[in-house]
DNA sequence: GCTTGTGAACGGGTTCACAGCT
DNA sequence: AGCTGTGAACCCGTTCACAAGC
């Protein structure tokens, strides 16, 4: 049905981002145009992005800072609490689990999964490290929503199916790699009738946030300047 | 020319690391069709892509795996060798510092900076990290192509603009802000001729790396399931 | 026959101009 | 007057169908 632009969900990230900020430093109203330069975005844009959810301004006056953040936050589904579990709980997992800013809006890291021995029973952030062998169980009786995916790219994809067997609803990607359903061996999928294989894959989200793709893209992008980068969405990824 | 999508730029990224992992595999060959059941695309997808650069294929037959990826390297930049400084030697800096991948394609951590008087002096990864003071004259003595940019939010614009000022051609900015030429505090530039502020970032591309967006992404599209993302495992028959 | 390469059609996202409210 | 909200125009990226070549 409804038509969002994808990449208009990241902008209001974004948006929600300078409202926090705004907040912070105690100023109570804005407007298109100021969000907009903030954002570095058109304020045709920032007007049509908003709009797709909802009437949040007053015309003439503009917006008031609290009220938009409250919507933008209701609009994005962070007035929900999320359980997350991380696997893989290597430097960049780790890193994850201690970055400051998750938390701000509920998301809680309920769990951390590796394989490795050295890892499995250490302490990592008031956390337990538990062998990925417990993953399903721990994600029924706890109510996880998400996983964070950090484990080195070739164990990636079991590990993504570990989880979408677990029955997570969505995946943060670290890895670089593709995950999916697994591509069945032989020939491609005659459906006959049948559950498919890869069917739990269907109402799993997966977003991918790849820093070796920034990086080549930022290679690119440097040797070939006339095509300017439109502050580019590590969206497709 | 300038018409090429930015979206294609993180599609070539992808087919590279499918055509290095079928090298790995001892695959010598390929088609439009398999690289994109492998990215997620459609054929169509694959083969405009390339069109965009050359003609790397031949009709009938398929992509040479060794051939078309020696291709895929020289189209992104990545058969030079870029000199990289980390800004932000924290947990995050410190991870991406060593995640295996970027030595790759001759990605060299040659700096490392921050402004901690625990870091600074110490040593991550044989290098020792440098008081964010001296950046400008490293960047101009050790010909730095590159930032990566791993400092807490508040001071990622200050960091930014040391590395733009120092003369860095591209910032990988991880911090959940947006960076950019400082805006004029008054009224909005009134270009008189002469140089305008936030000049020196007309030819710095930024390309950001934001996990927490993602975060957000993520939970925004676990409750609207129906707006599918992209970015998902969707193999367009 | 099979797979690439590409001009053209299609569709969706961004830009615009202006209507509508304060 | 000022700024938001929005239908319509425009433009760009994706999809398609088919021509070209092995």
């Amino acid at each position: 049905m409804s038509e969002i632009p994808t990449a208009a969900i990241s902008r209001l990230v974004t948006y929600l981002r300078i409202l926090e900020q705004l907040e912070g430093q105690e100023i109570a109203r804005t407007s298109s145009t100021d969000l907009a330069e903030r954002a570095g975005v058109s304020a045709f844009q920032v007007r049509k992005d908003l709009a797709y959810f909802g009437r949040f301004g007053t015309r003439g006056m503009g917006y008031t800072v609290a009220l938009l953040k409250r919507e933008l936050v209701r609009v994005l589904g962070l007035n929900q609490t999320w359980n997350v579990v991380i696997v893989g709980v290597g430097r960049l997992g780790q890193a994850i689990a201690n970055y400051p800013g998750a938390s701000d809006y509920q998301f809680q890291y309920v769990g951390l999964f590796d394989v490795s021995p050295e890892l499995v029973g250490r302490q990592v952030r008031q956390l337990t490290v538990r062998h990925i062998d417990e993953l399903k169980d721990f994600v029924r009786d706890n109510k996880v929503d998400m996983g964070f995916l950090a484990v080195p790219p070739e164990r990636a994809q079991d590990a993504a199916q570990a989880l979408v067997d677990a029955g997570v609803r969505g995946i943060l990607n670290f890895a670089p790699v593709v995950i999916g359903p697994r591509l069945p061996e032989g020939r491609p999928s005659e459906g006959s009738g049948q559950q498919e294989i890869g069917d739990e894959w269907r109402a799993v989200i997966v977003e991918n946030v790849d820093f070796l793709a920034g990086m080549k893209r930022l290679a690119f992008y440097i040797r070939n300047p006339l095509l300017k980068d439109p502050t580019g969405p590590e969206t497709p990824a």
